[in-house]
RNA sequence: GGCCCCGUAGCUCAACUGGAUAGAGCAGCUGACUUCUAAUCAGCAGGUUUCAGGUUCGAGUCCUGACGGGGUCACCA
């Protein structure tokens, strides 16, 4: 019963077979748009040409061949090239009931698939921010669906734990920490290692400015400015003046050799620091109600690329140059020449994933990956992808980017050296300060418990936040403006929360009238009943292309437009008072289908339901 | 400059992958709570889908070329 238009589908393109002996493999059907009166349309545009009859002519056989074959289909009307068709009310109960039986609607079969998810995947050298949050919400949604639509899924990320960003706030913190810790300070991990960070570069360039001044910056500045003002070239400079002549540039050299060298005292420091971190991580993410299966870190796995290496030119897949350092060609794939290992024998970007993605499938044996990355990052994706097919990997044929774009504000770019960039811990606090205070002003939280009005505030601002930044197509830019992200009316999470409030409130009040049972009296559907019912069979549609498209936006449009279609249904149809009883009954299992459909999406997208707002 | 992505109402986004008169929300204006929760509903107004060509019965969607925005072209990650 799931298959209406399949079914109709198929009846027409054996209409066509039967009255013109042809066969049309392409033939297009689609929901009758709303200014006509119909439930399904086929589209005749493209059989004119090839029967040479007119679409009026062509409409009409096909639909009366159908109306005589199809007990449910009962009236069709061909208007210029569409022919639309009507079905009788009763098919629309039989798919409600079939859909009240079904249990899990939308959960699709096993697949017998495994699939890895990639996201989050921060640094640990400071807190996550608002680029990390659509990261995050995209990754945990897509897993998922993905487990909807029948496979099985891992969550996963990969830490960068390693490197000279890393050694700066430890050097920081040994220099000018006095060993004070994100407890002694009561202060979120994450937040207490970034300070340090922070704290580097400050520390650094005052440093800097006051080497400009000095005779070997003026001489080396008089030598190579070529034009540029003392400023510009200043800036230029920065990088070689911290490899070549920082006192804290040689100090977090020597303690990333020492840290790659197992220094113990650095390595304690080390994972002292990291652990902070990870702390202030997991809150973060427990704040946003996601989670991850496994980490791995490229503390651990920067090493075992280099296997892979080996392995790749013995079979001669890569190859080695003179300077020691090891490439491969992907000018097939249009990508070029890409280095997989440097002449120094260390491993780069690309050597740490391959090494990754081989550690993953030890691990799980998974058929395939999804690398939640942003878009800045397709062609390194491309490449690596190219790669693993080159090296014949198992998993090679289903690796995915889901890449996004980038999150503006109003004002413009991020920026993390002009303080625009919007904190992660920040911004969940004032979605759900804001829910605090929209619930408190209209006061229909009053006689819960504290514990219980905090839960439900939480779900109320973090349906906004999350809504808001998973209405969007993945593959596109986003502004995020504060403001409209706390937003709770019109297309927003709260309104598609309140919608299955709305239902709950009917459900409990059902309940003290003794409204039970089923009744099967009630005949005749108005329009609002029927537009829900359609909208609900449209569900595990809407999963599937998900899925496919790898789309969370598509299950946040699904669910406002059912939650829209409810309110008004809500509306403009009495529920428990209408005298008719059959009536009220189908009207809460149609309610009820709702509720559990949206209750459903929003699961999917990683939001919770109030039981109250 | 080469390659990749994006361009739809004042703003934020849709448009079932080529189908009928391009839809929602916000902001603005008007109306609906003694009635199942008004975080709601209805209405008004808002568009040469950046531009110019092309493909065809039919283009916001496909192709070409401009223009505008972003990304990327590291032995960084």
């Amino acid at each position: 019963m799931h298959h209406i238009s399949t079914k109709i589908k198929e009846l027409a393109q054996k209409a066509i077979l039967d009255c013109y002996q042809v066969k049309e493999n392409s033939l297009i059907i689609k929901p009758t748009s709303k200014e006509f009166d119909a439930d399904f349309t086929i589209v005749i545009f493209p059989l004119v040409k090839r029967l040479k009859k007119s679409p009026q002519e062509i409409g009409d056989t096909l639909g009366k061949y159908m109306l005589d074959r199809l007990e449910w289909i009962v009236d069709f009307k061909t208007i210029k090239g569409f022919l639309n068709i009507s079905l009788s009310d009763r098919i629309w109960f039989d798919v409600l009931d079939d859909i009240a039986d079904t249990p899990h609607f939308g959960q699709q079969k096993n697949k017998g698939e495994k699939l890895l998810v990639e996201y989050s995947s921060p640094n640990t050298n400071k807190p996550l921010h608002l680029g990390h949050i659509r990261n995050i919400l995209l990754g945990w949604s897509i897993s998922n669906i993905l487990e909807t639509a029948g496979y099985e899924v891992v969550r996963t990320q990969i830490i960068n734990d390693r490197g000279i960003a890393i050694c700066k706030s430890m050097i920081a913190w040994s220099l000018y920490g006095e060993n004070k810790t994100p407890k002694s300070q009561n202060i979120k991990g994450d937040l207490f290692v970034g300070n340090y960070y922070v704290l580097f570069d400050k520390k650094f360039n005052e440093e800097y400015a006051a080497w400009q001044k000095t005779n070997t910056a003026q001489i080396i500045f008089n030598n190579n400015s070529k034009k540029l003002t003392e400023e510009l070239f200043f800036k230029k400079y920065k990088n070689e003046y911290f490899n070549n002549y920082s006192q804290l540039g040689k100090l977090t050299r020597k303690m990333l050799q020492d840290w790659e060298n197992n220094d113990p005292d650095v390595l304690n420091l080390w994972k002292k620091m990291r652990s902070w971190v990870l702390e202030g991580f997991d809150e973060t993410l427990d704040a946003l109600n996601v989670s991850i299966d496994k980490d791995y870190f490229e503390s651990e796995t920067y090493l075992t690329g280099k296997s892979i290496v080996e392995e790749g030119l013995q079979k001669n897949i890569f190859y080695k140059k003179d300077d020691g350092s090891v490439w491969i060609d992907l000018e097939q794939n249009n990508l070029g020449q890409k280095i997989i290992l440097r002449s120094d024998g260390t491993s780069v970007y690309i050597t740490q994933d391959l090494g990754t993605a081989d550690l993953r499938y030890k691990d799980y044996k998974m058929d395939g990956m999804i690398y939640v990355v942003g878009n800045e990052q397709d062609y390194h994706f491309q490449a690596l992808f190219a790669t693993l097919k080159a090296l014949n990997r198992p998993y090679a044929d289903k690796l995915f980017h889901l890449s996004y774009g980038m999150v503006d504000l109003p004002s413009g770019k991020m920026k993390s050296r002009e303080g625009t960039v919007v904190d992660a811990d920040d911004l969940i606090k004032e979605v759900i300060e804001e829910a605090t205070q929209s619930t408190k002003e209209r006061g229909v939280l009053d006689d819960l418990s504290p514990k219980e009005i905090q839960d439900i505030n939480a779900k109320i601002g973090l349906a906004a936040l999350k809504f808001f930044i998973l209405k969007v197509q993945s593959k596109k830019r986003m502004v995020f403006d504060p403001k409209e992200s706390v937003d709770m009316q019109g297309q927003t999470g709260p309104y598609i929360q309140n919608a299955f409030v709305r239902i709950r409130s009917i459900q409990r009040k059902a309940n003290k009238m003794n409204l039970n049972g089923a009744d099967s009296k009630y005949s005749i559907l108005n329009v609002y009943e029927k537009n829900l019912i359609k909208l609900l069979l449209d569900y595990p549609h809407t999963i599937q292309i998900a899925s496919n498209t790898l789309e969370p936006s598509e299950i946040a449009n699904y669910a406002y437009n059912l939650a829209k279609a409810y309110h008004r249904f809500y509306h403009e149809v009495k529920i428990l008072s209408d005298p008719d009883r059959s009536a009220v009954l189908f009207r809460l299992k149609l309610s009820h289908q709702v509720s559990d459909v949206l209750k459903n999406a929003f699961y999917l997208l990683g939001i919770q339901m109030p039981q109250k707002m």
